[in-house]
DNA sequence: ATTAGGTACCTTGCAATACAATATACCATG
DNA sequence: CATGGTATATTGTATTGCAAGGTACCTAAT
């Protein structure tokens, strides 16, 4: 899998999920690995930095199965942000999904 | 546009391009710029790495327009590359946008 | 009780890559 | 001869993903 491919994508992954329900890291790190790889060391600092920009709160919840979880929920303007993004991305891969198939058709 | 998008599809979009047609540099940026911006900084360490690494080879030629331009030409070991490249790029996309979708379309 | 393994959090140092800014230099037009 | 477009290239900075490591909780087997 190319690293480089995640840049940025995560954010918008890790926001799309939080938009159905709050999650834990643990959580988050293996929903989307089932679909692509992703380590710990990348989702945490992520969340930080999701919190310090207010896009999520946290509320902590004890654990039958292990130590303390801490939920991530979104804010209204991690919403926004969220739709941004989206919109974004879906613009973007048509874009370059158009560079691949030789950028004759423009719809 | 989020720049973090481009990380790594840049690489795919110029070996795409090349695969159709020999480029210089600055007819790429001027290329993808109509997809995506894109600034020259990028490009030209990009494509001495893609040279580097074996995937292009080049050549010089006059320009009646300005300075020398040096084009870009795709070498085999590219167009493996490529083709990799480009079946990770469909399925990455294919698999964000499951979990942008809630995922519970699985086909 | 001690060990092992799963759950759950977090930090540090490193690598990759996109960009702005800057530099060089060619050519044509005013 | 100055401006603007063409064309190449480099430097320093910012962002982000990851491996590796650390802390700590809980359960079940030894």
């Amino acid at each position: 899998m190319n690293i480089q491919f995640k840049k940025g994508v995560l954010e918008l992954c890790v926001l799309s999920i939080l938009e159905k329900k709050d999650c834990y890291g643990y959580e988050l790190v293996n929903n989307i690995s089932k679909s692509f790889s992703i380590s710990e060391g990348t989702i945490y600092p992520l969340l930080s930095r999701l919190r310090k920009e207010g896009y999520v709160t946290t509320y902590l919840e004890e654990s039958q199965e292990g130590p303390t979880r801490k939920y991530y929920v979104l804010t209204k303007t991690g919403r926004n942000i969220l739709e941004d993004l989206k919109a974004e991305w879906y613009s973007f891969t048509k874009a370059v999904n158009q560079i691949l198939k030789g950028s004759e058709a423009y719809e």
